[in-house]
RNA sequence: GCCCAAGUGGCGGAAUAGGUAGACGCACAGGACUUAAAAUCCUGCGGGUGUUAAAACCCGUGCCGGUUCAAGUCCGGCCUUGGGCACCA
């Protein structure tokens, strides 16, 4: 049998028959399977890659056997920074080199046999497609959700380029090595954080995985405490964030962040005016990778000649300046007590400041505080004034009332999630269709002028200022204002990479629309995304934002429900055979092509699918691999078995029934590798038979066809069946998959000693009788005293003895 | 530092609700077929004691303890390895 010439026929045939293409409103009821679209990379598809569309096929085609109207859609997510350094290089537009790798990548998948809907295909680079992603940025402006603010931006002096935070990892740029500094640009930015709650909220209509919804929880990062009002001795107030009211009495400082407004209020009373300056200005040289990693040290100036009084016993106490306290998170300014808290203890330690302890009982010394397990135990106040002796969860409430009835606190509750800084000094993204006019300021491009196209240039040079490329092409640049005419600019920074795939998952609804992004009737029809498969890297960051679009569209009435994705899971990686990550300077990467070529599209979808738990990375095997295509032969060999009969054969019949439903039940579960296997042992269970029935053959076929679909529709040809992609699903009979004898062990005092055959349901009285009937238990138990046996029902039994 | 996941044969991994640990596959060894090789088929394959061969027995799911008639699975305390977040008050 040649492989080739199968997969390449019924590759043809489900082409050319449209058996893959979803319709919508069809009367069958809708199932929307997703993987993430891929960014078409020049090194083309990885064998990563292939296991996750693999395992979302064999759902898909599973679910088109059992009736459903599956979509199961692809498309490319081709915007992003590589084709544009591609594109530099080479003096080529990076569409065209998007072009290229999208061929590839699109003949690699045909020749794996994945069944998506070809007919729904774009890419986010399309004209037709980020004209809908300019819109829905303009419907984020005309709600207010969009507005331009000053962000520091890493940039590194000597490529002269805005770098992303994972470029400046470290602090350094990732390409020339050169120190990153920060550089305030004037940005766009979306008010993602007024979404956190809902966003929190909304997992509750989802069924994600858990460590999934714990990623998003932890992004968002939701911190409930109280804001304290402290005064300035001497007039003036500021507020301090903290989530340990119970420690207040323990306040032997403040400390403010370097980079809040607060210290420039205060500035003109400070009498280190020099020290204070001088230390702002390093802090602000430092990027945001300094102030965490490389300066642990707590460094940070005493702020003379002001002092603050602690609210609720009158101590004053000094003021410090410290980067380990961020401008942009809570108030900007923390109480420090250095007795229970470990920065404030560290601060302490290298400022020699005072610690005053104000909790005891469990670990809770000044030593033992690192492990801050004092929430747990049975903590109670001391040095607290009336509040001693009350626990830790006590005095929470009781102090944040006193406050409160002070009126000088309030609850809050604070998030690390910030607004999403949505410009990108880049060309190959799409353009922010915004226009700045001299007279008017920002002015929304009309929404009928869309799409904003890029321009048609060859050179994508960065500028020398981090401008984006597209400021120095002063034809598209220039243009009149929408509102007065007069001459304005375009807004030249483009959006990010994240943009076009945050939506993405709406237009497979509705692909061809073009008066909308979707329809709302395409919408209903499918609901939601049933089952998204994708990286765990992207479940923190991309799920969130694609979270935060839907949203806000449905806020705005434009889709229909407030999630649009219903389960997420998401899969392990495959490594090379070394264990390693795979990569072109280790050497271990395996190309799909060659794989394929070699044993064949079917031998490496069971493969990557049996190679191991689905949501653990995995190493790649050779090896293993070929396992998978002696098993794919030992299928073709049982076909001389068969023998013009129907029916299952009666020795193989209640296997078969077993096999239906572990096969259903596994793929529905994420089960794929104990799917091959359970698949393995059937065909094993044949071969050990003389004959089998076309129906025997027949059913085996079916289960492995989602799995391995070409050579498994060429086999069930030759036998003279309709095509597997057109029938129906088997089913099994739940009577049939019962065994009414069983073996079950006899344990003695709990070790196995022996097994007995019995009757499903047998009488316990008969299966005690049984139990010590056996021989080897007999040895265990004669002359000695059974104190009880234990039976349960068709499991095992426990004879316990003295 | 915090959060999450995982530690089971030579290897990848099974074990649905606490009930015969090691399914299935790989690798390896022995045998059959063959002039030979490949392919295929058969047998063995956690460690040990034991036996002509069996039988039988002991130990064994990262470590220490606990709950239970019974623990890979549950509980407490560690160790190690991955991954994510990271001075978020």
């Amino acid at each position: 049998m040649n492989f080739k010439e199968i997969e390449q026929k019924w590759q043809k045939i489900w082409q050319e028959k449209h058996i893959f293409e979803a319709k919508n409103n069809d009367d069958k009821k809708p199932y929307y399977i997703l993987v993430e679209f891929p960014y078409p990379s020049g090194a083309g598809l990885h064998v990563g890659h292939v296991r996750s569309y693999a395992a979302q096929d064999a759902i898909a085609r599973m679910k088109r056997m059992q009736g459903f109207n599956v979509l199961y859609p692809m498309g490319w997510d081709a915007f992003g920074a590589p084709a544009e350094q591609y594109a530099i290089k080479n003096h080529i537009h990076p569409k065209e080199a998007v072009k290229e790798n999208i061929k590839t990548f699109k003949r690699q998948m045909q020749t794996l046999g994945f069944s998506f809907d070809w007919s729904r295909e774009f890419s986010t680079t399309d004209p037709d497609y980020y004209k809908w992603t300019q819109w829905q940025f303009l419907q984020f402006y005309k709600h207010n959700m969009a507005y331009k603010a000053t962000v520091p931006v890493n940039w590194c002096p000597n490529c002269k380029t805005v770098l992303s935070n994972e470029d400046a990892a470290g602090g350094v740029c990732e390409r020339c090595g050169t120190s990153v500094v920060q550089k305030e640009k004037s940005q766009w930015m979306l008010r993602m954080s007024d979404y956190a709650e809902d966003l929190l909220k909304g997992l509750d209509d989802t069924n994600f995985a858990e460590k999934v919804k714990l990623g998003q929880i932890n992004w968002i990062g939701k911190s409930s405490g109280v804001e304290v009002d402290i005064q300035i001795v001497g007039g003036g107030s500021f507020s301090i964030f903290t989530t340990c009211i119970e420690t207040i009495y323990g306040i032997t400082f403040f400390v403010i962040a370097p980079d809040g407004k607060l210290i420039k209020e205060l500035m003109p009373r400070v009498e280190n005016k020099e020290e204070v300056q001088a230390y702002i200005e390093e802090t602000a040289k430092k990027s945001a990778m300094d102030r965490t990693e490389l300066n642990k040290g707590k460094s940070g100036v005493e702020v003379k000649g002001i002092k603050a009084i602690n609210p609720v016993n009158g101590r004053e106490v000094p003021i410090f300046l410290g980067d380990f306290v961020l401008g942009d998170y809570g108030t900007g300014a923390v109480m420090a007590v250095p007795s229970h808290d470990q920065r404030d203890f560290e601060y302490a330690k290298v400022h020699h400041l005072e610690m005053i302890e104000v909790i005891s009982g469990g670990d809770t010394t000044t030593k033992a505080f690192e492990k801050q397990d004092y929430l747990k135990k049975d903590c109670t106040l001391i040095n607290s004034a009336e509040f001693d002796g009350l626990t830790v969860e006590e005095a929470k409430e009781a102090i944040t009332k006193k406050l409160e009835d002070q009126k000088i606190a309030r609850r809050v509750t604070n998030y690390k999630m910030r607004d999403w800084i949505f410009s990108r000094q880049r060309f190959w993204g799409e353009p922010i269709p915004m226009i700045d006019c001299p007279k008017c300021g920002w002015i929304p491009m009309n929404e009928e002028d869309l799409p904003l196209l890029l321009p048609d240039v060859a050179e994508y040079e960065p500028t020398d200022n981090g401008e984006s490329p597209l400021a120095k092409i002063t034809d598209w640049v220039n243009c009149k204002c929408p509102k007065c005419g007069a001459d304005a600019k375009r807004e030249t920074d483009t959006m990010p990479n994240w943009a076009g795939s945050s939506w993405y998952f709406l237009r497979f609804m509705d692909p061809h629309n073009e008066k909308e992004f979707a329809s709302m009737s395409a919408m209903k029809y499918w609901q939601k995304v049933n089952w998204y498969n994708g990286g765990m890297e992207h479940t923190a960051r991309h799920l969130l934002y694609a979270r935060f679009w839907v949203q806000f569209l449905y806020n705005i009435g434009l889709v229909p429900n407030k999630e649009m994705i219903w389960t997420r899971v998401s899969h392990g990686m495959v490594l090379g055979s070394n264990n390693e990550k795979m990569s072109k300077s280790k050497g271990n990467v395996i190309n799909p092509d060659e794989i394929v070529n070699e044993y064949g599209a079917d031998t490496l979808r069971i493969y990557e699918l049996f190679m191991g738990d689905y949501e653990q990375d995995a190493p790649w095997s050779t090896d293993s691999l070929r396992g998978c295509k002696r098993f794919i032969d030992k299928v073709i060999r049982l076909k001389e078995k068969v023998i013009e009969q129907e029916g299952y054969s009666q020795s193989l019949e209640s296997l078969i029934h077993k096999s239906i439903k572990k096969v259903e039940m596994d793929l529905t579960n994420m089960g794929y590798n104990t799917a091959v296997s359970t698949l393995m042992i059937l065909a094993n269970a044949y071969s050990e038979q003389k004959q089998i029935t076309k129906d025997d053959y027949h059913v085996l076929l079916q289960l492995l066809n989602p799995i391995a679909p070409h050579i498994t529709e060429e086999l069930n040809e030759e036998l003279g069946f309709l095509p597997i992609c057109e029938s129906k699903w088997p089913k099994f009979d739940e009577e049939k998959t019962i065994d009414s004898e069983l073996t079950i062990a006899v344990q003695v005092n709990g070790k196995v000693r022996g097994t007995i055959t019995i009757a499903k349901d047998e009488t316990e009285e008969k299966v005690k009788e049984k139990a010590l009937a056996e021989e080897n238990v007999k040895r265990h138990t004669t002359g000695k005293e059974i104190i009880k046996i234990i039976v349960v029902p068709n499991k095992i039994v426990n004879i316990i003895i003295k």
